[in-house]
DNA sequence: CATACCTGCTAGCTTCTCTTTGCATGTGCG
DNA sequence: CGCACATGCAAAGAGAAGCTAGCAGGTATG
């Protein structure tokens, strides 16, 4: 997989709403030095599990971490997250051309459908 | 000045925030474009003049926009808005070294900057 | 078999964000 | 002078997001 052409518009919000959060960045950081499990992360980075989990799903909801569920040696079953290497680039023009494909919140979805 | 060398820790998180919702993405487009007043870009977005408004204040406080009142030929005073031109980079290694800048949401720290 | 790891989920509270509505102010024009 | 247009701010409700606490299940080790 590319490391993100230019996602648009939704993915584009999507992906921003999820690095806006200083636990995420953490995780993020985190987990660009080394893949790590759940449970591990959680201590490594003083939260809860529970709070862990829910940051790691919208992360992944975004495409920036994914998770790979492997057996350790001893049988315990540990779920790797690992960042996806992405480069994200943002500038007034991009941003422009991202929201020509923002779907608007309405009924209907349709792709280019206004202006 | 101010092109957003490497925004740290918080302010990565502000300008993150900022810019991870539609409504803020396409002022940003728009002033991208041209330069506009409040009421003028309220009517071309499609949204309330008070709703412009914090999402512009939102946006100026990260840095992204900057306002300037001016007189109009007629005597009416416009307030000018304007992208800020920036180019904002973001790979898992950039968030690291970021994190190493945030400060901790602990008790009280920041002077006078609560809600 | 109790303890210690690992995993996941949800209910419920709290807090923040978004949005609307309304008010207050100022200037120019018919 | 009232209407049209410009500015601003604040209260208040709805909704989303954040967080904790608790439950349930799995495998290994003492």
């Amino acid at each position: 997989m590319s490391s993100a052409p230019s996602p648009i518009g939704d993915d584009l919000v999507r992906v921003l709403a999820s690095l806006a959060n200083p636990h995420r960045l953490r995780i993020v950081a985190a987990l660009a030095r080394e893949r790590a499990y759940v449970s591990g992360l959680a201590r490594q980075l003083g939260i809860s599990r529970a709070l862990l989990q829910v940051h790691l799903r919208k992360l992944a909801a975004a495409g920036l971490v994914t998770a790979s569920l492997e057996l350790s040696e001893d049988g315990k079953a540990m779920n790797y997250y690992e960042v996806q290497p992405f480069v994200l680039t943002l500038t007034p023009e991009i941003i422009a051309a991202a929201v020509e494909t923002l779907t608007v919140p309405d009924s209907a979805e349709q792709p280019g459908a206004d202006r």
